[in-house]
DNA sequence: GGGGAAAATTTCAAGCCTGAAATTTCAAGC
DNA sequence: GCTTGAAATTTCAGGCTTGAAATTTTCCCC
């Protein structure tokens, strides 16, 4: 293998190291600050971003999580008044979930903390690097 | 909260999204190609680089996960015959972990493979992308 | 308007993962 | 040599996650 490959790889290897880590900080705050966890954090964090609901279908695809995963998590965060499912109107296989106020509650708290982690997370990323960074991970993302 | 919080979220936002996505194919190409996992290939690999063997604590604290899980997938490894587990001489709580030779095999089969992949993920980074992003992921892994 | 492909969701088995508790062994000080 | 605390591992319950199969509904073409 080439060179370039090698360094891709290396690459790669503390691109996942770094968000591991630091998946892991934040699991914790979630876990000893407000006794919840990472993907019930990220459910709610979709919802709250479309607040007039997302299909299973949208949910699952947000989060690049399965379908059945989705259909899990909601239905514990469901089982604790959190979230709620509704029928849609115009096609009767579509279920559309949603923050219930009481979620919405819940979730302002939780993202002020998190928004606070990620900031100590971060802490020595100034302007420059957070440019860089997110013009680098933009084209990563691209196709 | 700051200007800079924000930036720092979206960013954390945007990295997960990467890695998250670049998993998915990864273990897409694990699975199809190969009959294997993902957490199956970590272990190994972290076994192909200290082949002299680590104990489940060294092991569990490479990959960032917990013991329990560490022990899980070595359990599974080890009842295919890809790793085996030894009693360290000085120490009797201490359990090592190696590749079998049959496991090194399969894990030099499954590194090509794994590696091309990731040189296609990445395909869009140059040297310069590559040289930035890696000196900043290591200011993040930093402390 | 009927039949069949495609889409949305749920269900399920199996594997992954965590955090806490239990077990065994070691180390250090008395 | 005892005791007490710390370290290494496993076990366990419960939640997370996947991919495949099953179900229901829609869409489209004839």
């Amino acid at each position: 293998m080439t060179d370039l490959s090698k360094r891709r790889l290396k690459m790669w290897v503390r691109l996942l190291a770094v968000t591991r880590a630091s998946e892991n900080h934040l699991r914790e705050h979630l876990r000893v600050g407000h006794d919840t966890t990472l993907p019930r954090f990220d459910v709610m964090a979709a919802l709250y971003r479309r607040q007039g609901g997302v299909s299973m279908t949208e949910l699952s695809r947000m989060l690049l999580v399965s379908n059945g995963n989705a259909t899990a998590v909601v239905d514990r965060l469901e089982a604790d008044g959190q979230v709620r499912r509704t029928q849609s109107a115009t096609d009767r296989r579509t279920v559309i979930v949603a923050l219930t106020p009481a979620g919405l509650d819940s979730f302002e708290t939780l993202a002020a903390g998190h928004e606070a982690e990620v900031g100590k997370l971060f802490a020595h990323l100034g302007d420059a690097d957070l440019e860089t960074l997110t013009e680098i991970l933009k084209r990563m993302g691209k196709k």
